[in-house]
DNA sequence: GTATAACCGAGACGGTACGTCGGGTCTTTGG
DNA sequence: CCAAAGACCCGACGTACCGTCTCGGTTATAC
């Protein structure tokens, strides 16, 4: 299923969508943002390097951030854990979001930071990649023994939180890092890992 | 201890740095930035406000997100706690955090969006709002009784990274987010409320 | 022939040029200049009074300056005789010359003022203002019977040159001016007017 | 007689007026204008060769044109020739006339492109420059035996003129054109130079 | 002597224009 | 109707310079 939501099933006359453009216009667009940095790239930049023109850019997406979402979530690395429903034990599940954070840092700083000036931005960012992560993170942690709703909302936010908290102040996502979070989410009276 | 860096000391000859200007700009920046939003205020109309140049902006603050951050430290909102060393209970320290941060959520917002792409306001971001609040934190997890210092790193993480979390994307630091944090907080075995 | 140099026969695709904003922005400069003078008009002046944007300016015209030249020579004032190799008495042709330097005044000054302290402007000035206006008079001197190439030149620097002189200083392009430099040109030994 | 118009018979107390400093500032305004050009200098630039602060400037010039103006007239170059009402020939009265505006010429030609913006500065560059050199140019062309005044003055105008005319365009105000402008002055019917 | 006042270098100040840059729209030619 | 190319409007940016104001400090009279 692709990862867009225009049906290309038209029926009036007219060229169609070119999809090999709009694969470069996404892959252009990822690594020029993970290269240089979102601020430092240009529309006219991305067009250029996909060898497509700015109006295609806008034609097909509302703006340089929802742009740079759907490369994000194109390129897959966003899919932290592409089989959605995992059933990996907490530990591995953790250290997989981690790692998949830590490869799109600079696009997933980048994003939440415009999302800050963009309420739309926002809005998409929580329903495509936010939430996402937290139902995921959910079945985790059920399987991993959290009865508790409200402990496991409470979970939820502070493991999500610290992962973006120590990614936004450039701190890694170490193993010392996992492991100390980790713990955190044992259920009480659990004796070992 | 003055919020400001520069040196007031000036040796030399020449006009001295207009107190009543300074303030002003500051007072303009924090003003406008929460009333119209970080991205929607220019630089040339924080100095207009001010009824200041802009060059005696740029004399002084490197950018505007520099300009920002001193604003917020001036108005004494970043002082979340400002009795700094508190020793009050877990509970209301937390509960004050977010306090403070609801009421200066807009220009935290920007704040940290800004240094996603400005390495220098980001350490700046860090030595002087982000330790700072840990080390209240700190503090008062070890007068709570978390003498583990891993557990205690964890917690900090775990609470600001969730305050965080939840203030860059517009869910609010409401009391059942306070009480579902606190819980995490409590030391293993420690039975009750 | 047209006055401007860039060939519009352009290959490619693209939006072409806007002849309209082209023709707006020369207007607006003239008229511009000759209201206000040229020192208190801006770009962003101009760009606004013809509807442009200010980059649509500096696309096409390297500097202020340059911008008034075109505009000068579009309006035609510069066409001081339009109907160029003239074959009119030097008395009338002089009197025209003036006319429309009288005219034009504001900008001509502001030009030649400009051009002091730029080059390429000089250079510009001279070869589609200055240059053409001399091929004229020679033409006319030729007529009025001065044969010596060393005196219709040194009548040539004369005339032009009084006529700049005083249009600098602000003195008027009258008829005992006229009259008393036409006295100048009277070939040797021609005995009445 | 001083070339400048304060007089230095004041009565209260006060520290008097720093000689040195009026003469570096001249010296440095002088310097930096023929060497630099008068557009590329500022006022702190030539405060700063001068050692002098801009305020000093400021209290004893009305702007940046005036100094410059004055500048020029304090090194002589202006004075064209020093012993005003000159007994010489028109031709060697003419030959120093154009060697002193060459050497002078890059302080002569920005004077007059300023005086085109400021109405005051072109009131002052006539009367102290233009129509002093104007005088001396009539009571030269007066011992040269032109007797009628109409033609002394289209002759003051056609040779200043060419001069200027000359000056602004970059042209050379070498021996040719010196010789052929001589020969426009010759007195009708008289038969060699 | 001791006030008083104008000077001096230094440099920050308010203001204005500059020329550049990037976002997002519009308009061509061509497929 | 889509695509590349590129001109368009808009508006913020950071810089530069102008001429003024304000420092601490330095002469000079005037008392």
């Amino acid at each position: 299923m692709p990862d867009q939501t225009y049906s290309d099933a038209r029926a009036g006359p007219g060229r169609r969508r070119s999809e090999p453009t709009r694969l470069a216009i996404l892959d252009a667009a990822y690594d020029l943002v993970v290269r240089k940095g979102y601020a430092a790239v240009t529309t006219a930049e991305i067009a250029a390097a996909a060898g497509a023109g700015k109006q295609t850019i806008y034609r097909w997406w509302a703006s340089k951030p929802a742009l740079v979402l759907d490369a994000l979530q194109h390129r897959g690395e966003v899919e932290i854990d592409p089989e959605f429903p995992s059933d990996q034990p907490l530990s591995s599940f953790f250290q997989r979001v981690c790692a998949a954070a830590t490869r799109a840092a600079p696009v997933l700083r980048s994003l939440m930071a415009e999302a800050q000036f963009d309420t739309a931005l926002r809005a998409e960012l929580k329903a495509r990649l936010i939430e996402r992560r937290r139902d995921a993170l959910r079945q985790t942690l059920i399987r991993a023994g959290i009865t508790d709703l409200r402990q496991r909302e409470a979970l939820v936010l502070a493991l999500y939180g610290a992962v973006w908290y120590r990614l936004l102040l450039d701190e890694p996502l170490d193993d010392a890092f996992i492991a100390a979070m980790i713990e955190l989410a044992r259920p009480a009276g659990s004796g070992s890992d």
